[in-house]
DNA sequence: AGCACTGTTTACAT
DNA sequence: TATGTAAACAGTGC
């Protein structure tokens, strides 16, 4: 479900609670879950202290003791610290177990999210971090020309090439089109047709949707909740996304699919 | 009932 | 290499 601000919501939820307590066992009832090899995960994560909780992209990073832990909670990933034994259903799939009586539950209804563990020198040089493009709220000092430069070599429409992550990463099919109408460009138009000014201001609104989104604990709607229960509110600050009259123009907004993902922008002002 | 839809990524075909 | 399509899975709504 998660997009940059929903992960960012739930990393600094979980790091207030997760911080120095040792993996004393975990349960995993639905291998598909973990990428490696069963055994190779257990035996590296077990008995591990989380030291720390990064996040990169959409990637949520526990830093333990010796190497990390990394999860990718794709459409449905949620987290759960709870005292042990107190919620169970059949769409938790895994279970860290503290040594203080309280458990993290990773619960996710369509089984798409992963796990996998990386070694201290792994985690940037391999897949999937490294093939992450710049993120626009940790990145601080991005090279506006080289984006540039990544974006014009592309044929694709503009908005895909934001989903594929490789060149930004963190906007997904809410905060793309919120981005987009801010930065008065059709999501249809290939990548090779942005102008430098154009990418600039890709970049910009980035920044500013983005941290404004975690300011207000990321967007929740389809009643759906942004992980462990947290209600985001940014869904008051959505200007195209699921709706249906431009708030700059009045006229009526677009949806049409593109790369098979539901898109809402203004043919008027979105050039 | 059956199909379309869902905040993601990746394997595979062309 | 680049791009388009389908798949991984389960639930909801029409």
């Amino acid at each position: 479900m998660p997009e940059l601000p929903e992960v960012e919501t739930v990393r600094r939820v979980l790091k207030n609670d997760l911080i120095g307590l040792k993996i004393s066992d975990i349960e995993i009832r639905y291998n598909g879950i973990i990428e490696d090899d069963i055994n190779y995960f257990l035996n590296n994560v077990k008995g591990k202290t989380i030291e720390d909780i990064l996040r990169r992209g959409k990637y949520l990073i526990f830093k333990l003791n010796e190497g990390y832990l990394l999860s990718h909670l794709r459409m449905e990933g949620k987290y759960f610290y709870l005292p042990n034994d107190s919620l169970d259903n059949k769409h938790i799939h895994v279970i860290f177990k503290f040594n203080n009586g309280y458990s993290l539950l990773y619960q996710d209804v369509r089984k798409f999210g992963k796990m996998s563990y990386k070694k201290d020198d792994e985690l940037y040089n391999t897949h999937p971090l490294k093939d992450l493009g710049v993120d626009p709220v940790l990145d601080t000092d991005i090279n506006e020309k080289l984006i540039h430069s990544k974006i014009i070599k592309k044929h694709i429409p503009i908005k895909t090439i934001l989903l594929e992550q490789s060149i930004i990463t963190g906007l997904g099919n809410i905060y793309v089109d919120e981005v987009l109408f801010s930065s008065k460009i059709d999501p249809n138009r290939p990548g090779n047709t942005i102008t430098l000014e154009e990418s600039n201001n890709i970049i910009r609104y980035s920044k500013e949707i983005l941290n404004k989104a975690i300011l207000n604990k990321g967007t929740t709607i389809r009643s759906y909740t942004s992980s462990l229960g947290v209600e985001g509110n940014y869904q008051n600050f959505l200007n195209v996304h699921t709706k249906n009259i431009c708030p700059h123009c009045k006229n009526a907004l677009t949806r049409v699919k593109i790369n098979g993902r539901t898109t809402y922008f203004c043919n008027n002002c979105q050039r």
